[in-house]
DNA sequence: TGTGATATACCTACTAGTAGGTAGGCAACA
DNA sequence: TGTTGCCTACCTACTAGTAGGTATATCACA
């Protein structure tokens, strides 16, 4: 578990956040030496290039999404619940900041510019998302507890859609609330109404 | 009409394509001069800064909406319709590729480490988009056209994320018609069955 | 009709600063 | 003694932006 010295995770720490405010150009190996307290070139030593920093951070992050939604689903076992569950921890982490934006998401927006491996790593993390909704809501649909209009594939991707679009609308208006704003009816649609 | 040289929409046409792929920090003058045939001395002469042209652009954005909307609303005016020919609109504009990305939204990702008066203007784009929704879906549901399960405002902010989202996983999977795929059932959700 | 003033649109050549990346050294430590 | 982790010092390529020039077009007016 203590494989990679603390540098190197300070190091990816910091890329993670300066990636969630400004996308892959939006940061440089200065930036990062800046915030860590080391210089340019020690970076180089834990990740010979950008690509190797942001390929490895990529990765790492859907790692944690597949042991993060493991977990979840241990858990918290009713289909309604893991989506209220998963919409509320983005709600979470953008009403107090502390990640206001997925990484992979961000990276999504700018996939043309976006050098080959990381392109490679975004596709793989919304292809496992959108994998694991689909496997919430087709389950949910089965036992009733969800009620859906169109294929659990289908619902799945319009849900994820709708969790990306929503982060960009708080964003853009600077409201941190707007994320939960928007969820609490997408929810609801899929929720069938218990009274 | 002809105020502006064609020099100068030739750059504001490239620079749109530029940030439409990879963002404020994803191009530079050299790029637009190579594109475009000039030097990047001569962009200089059209906009002084980086911030200027992008301003100019983001500018021109928001009054070719406020236009198109308004023409819109005059070819169209139910609102099942309209929500439908503005979904459509850009389900065409990803599946020919003319305009894969709307250009504030993906400005809108990098907000935080946008110039301020870049800032501004997609700030201004988001607020127009999601009130020209309001109306549309507030009048629709009036009618009886359109069927809403939260405030107009709560749902033409759910919609517009959805359109944002959609427009993401399209490019994250590099399918042209997942974006089309996304928005049928959630035109379908507002808009009650004719049967 | 010719002449001068002004503005437009572009150019070459340059600046300071920043990008990612490299070479080689030094100290701590297993 | 070799490896790890970081350093100084450097590189080349590129960034936005500037200085100063040229060619051409337009207009005012004698």
């Amino acid at each position: 578990m203590d494989k990679p010295s603390n540098t190197a995770d300070d190091i990816l720490a910091a890329a993670r956040r300066f990636i969630v405010a400004g996308g892959y150009n939006g940061f440089s190996y200065a930036d990062i030496a800046e915030v860590v307290g080391i210089r340019k070139a020690s970076i180089h030593h834990h990740f010979p290039s950008k690509v190797d920093l942001v390929q490895t951070l990529v990765r790492r992050y859907l790692e944690e999404a597949v042991t993060g939604m493991t977990e979840l689903e241990r858990n918290v076992p009713e289909p309604p619940e893991l989506l209220r569950t998963y919409a509320g921890f983005w709600a979470q982490c953008i009403e107090d900041a502390s990640r206001p934006f997925c990484v992979c998401a961000l990276l999504a927006s700018e996939l043309p510019v976006l050098p080959p491996e990381v392109a490679a790593g975004v596709r793989a993390y919304f292809q496992f998302l959108s994998g694991w909704l689909t496997g919430v809501i087709e389950r949910g649909a089965a036992q009733g507890t969800l009620t859906i209009a169109a294929a659990p594939r289908v619902e799945a991707e319009a849900f994820m859609a709708t969790v990306h679009g929503a982060m960009l609308s708080a964003r853009a208006y600077g409201d941190v609330l707007t994320f939960g704003m928007i969820l609490a009816p997408t929810l609801q649609k899929l929720i069938p109404a218990t009274d």
